[in-house]
DNA sequence: AAAAAGTACTTTGTATTACAAAGTATGTGA
DNA sequence: TCACATACTTTGTAATACAAAGTACTTTTT
């Protein structure tokens, strides 16, 4: 038997930053308030996990606008793309032992 | 598009609780030190996390004896088999999201 | 023109958590 | 008797999560 969780990224322990990157593999970008409404949590919160995941180069932000209101959008990093993967596939063969 | 995090047990955010439950999803009972072994992590830590578990009642702990060393072993209940399936399930469903 | 509201944060404060390291009780083997 | 093993508990620190309030800027409403 060997150790079912190596190949788990820290920085997706986290509910809400694995929601996000879920929501950015199948979308090319989300704006702010359709993560937030989606996610179901409050702006701060979900600021602050945005700004780890940039920080961590997975995923980059766009400013702009929808008329003339702001519009912050984000979209995965191609980066992003492959730490998000390898951590899905190591997901998967964990739960692969289990069923 | 809906909450892909809903169905997500908090308990199971963190990766060494993922990997104690995913260990006894397949094995009948696992001692203490195996599971230190297995995991990788110090005892202390792996001590609290054990205590959380089984807290919740997701796991039961047995005090027995190897030959005349002690060794105590865990084992899943029913309630964590059912919750922890309900965690995997809902992760397959985010997995299936995504690819 | 003034007030209210929206966007996307940042700041602040609190409570929870993770973790290592050291300490402990009990027993065993040399 | 002394060192070692097991399975913790205690202690202390650092990181984290989160809500709530504050902010800067703009737009819409009255």
């Amino acid at each position: 038997m060997k150790n079912p969780i190596t190949g788990l990224n820290k920085i997706f322990d986290n509910r809400i930053r694995l929601g996000v990157m879920s929501v950015l593999m199948v979308n090319e970008e989300i704006s702010f308030n359709d993560l937030k409404a989606l996610l179901e949590v409050t702006d701060g919160n979900l600021a602050t996990h945005l700004v780890t995941l940039e920080e961590n180069g997975f995923l980059k932000v766009h400013k702009g606008f929808i008329g003339r209101k702001t519009n912050t959008t984000y979209a995965i990093t191609r980066l992003g793309e492959k730490t998000f993967s390898e951590h899905i596939n190591a997901l998967e063969n964990m739960i692969k032992g289990v069923k």
